[in-house]
DNA sequence: GGATAAGTTTAACCCAGGTTAAAATCGAAA
DNA sequence: TTTCGATTTTAACCTGGGTTAAACTTATCC
């Protein structure tokens, strides 16, 4: 277990300051695993039921739908640094996914099953409330995500995307870039023509 | 408390059919308070805080936005029967409400204030379960609005919302309805005469 | 360093939704 | 019923993103 060492105290104090505590955390300590993904390797593949939380130590994934007809790819959401991970709908329903995560660079994760996941709610409050933290923060990544697309021109989604994710922003092609913002490639180009205009 | 007898039963006959064991839910008692709303009546105003999180015993509300510019109004989500009403994001981070929340209808919510809410997810595992299953509820709801956005055309989504949720369609004019697709009246008017044609 | 692949931009044309205002329809209330 | 206001549709014109294919630029690798 010592190659897990450090990997295990960062995920200790990000928990620790939303509030666990030490021996509630230590509850944990047989569960986490790490793994090591290449640039291209995939999280969780498509139809398959995602059985895992993943805590991203670092490194960058997109999860993404293929349209069955013409093979067209569109990005849903990044996920990076100290972020968790999953396909987190068919995480919180255990149904067949709907997507695919791939590493978009060699990247590091401490994940956990499911099964044991739901073992330490049963155990523990404070792992119960650590679900519900969880999913909280991921309702709000994913609302904040709607506003953009209600509120907000395509422009202003790059704009954003390109001050407040640097990290992301860097790491992906622009067309994954266009395709997280739900525009073409060619769009984006334009977009990027009229803001070096001005 | 009698007069809230029939909407505290209901909520917990749903509330048990989710795992809530009666003896945690009767620690709620004394908390849950009913309130019924006009039409065009607000659960929760724009600036405020939203500190109550609500249950819809029946009735329909939307939540909208305000452009401070234009004074143009963008509906962002429809709640309705036995679901949980809140200005989610603000309820959840205790900031700022950036939302309206309206009575469509005359509607009867069942309440609980934050703070009583805290407190119950303090003494009970059982309800600390509940503040999870909310929050993934609320994940997946939007969740699946995002993906509308970017997975469908303005046309799928008008019929999706036609066929499963037709208690709200029908309680709420169609420019509504077009503002909560993301698309302005005359479009929604354009798509529903191309689908008569076909 | 030249070849090859990957990524980005450009051009030309198309089309759906935006915008605005007027017309038509519906509904409630007198 | 007639009328007034609210809602929905229509019309005309505009705009920005979609589509496709070619051109250009940047990496990468032998």
């Amino acid at each position: 277990m010592s190659e897990n060492k450090t990997e295990i105290e960062l995920l200790r104090k990000i928990l620790g300051s939303a509030g666990m505590k030490p021996e509630a955390f230590d509850l944990s300590l047989p569960y986490w695993k790490l793994k090591q993904y290449k640039k291209g390797e995939f999280y969780n593949e498509y139809k398959n039921v995602c059985k895992h939380l993943g805590f991203v130590i670092n490194g960058v994934f997109r999860i993404y739908r293929v349209n069955n007809d013409t093979g067209e790819e569109k990005n849903m959401l990044f996920f990076t640094d100290h972020q968790f991970v999953a396909s987190y709908k068919s995480f919180l329903a255990q149904t067949a996914c709907e997507y695919y995560t791939e590493a978009m660079v060699d990247s590091l994760i401490l994940y956990i099953h499911i099964d044991h996941l739901n073992e330490l709610y049963g155990q523990s409050h404070q792992w119960e409330r650590f679900g519900r933290i969880v999913a909280e923060t991921a309702f709000h990544e994913v609302m904040v995500n709607t506003e953009g697309f209600l509120f907000k021109t395509p422009e202003d989604r790059y704009r954003e995307m390109m001050e407040k994710h640097p990290n992301i922003f860097n790491a992906v092609p622009l067309y994954h870039i266009a395709s997280y913002l739900g525009i073409q490639g060619p769009s984006l180009s334009r977009i990027r023509k009229r803001m070096v205009g001005r």
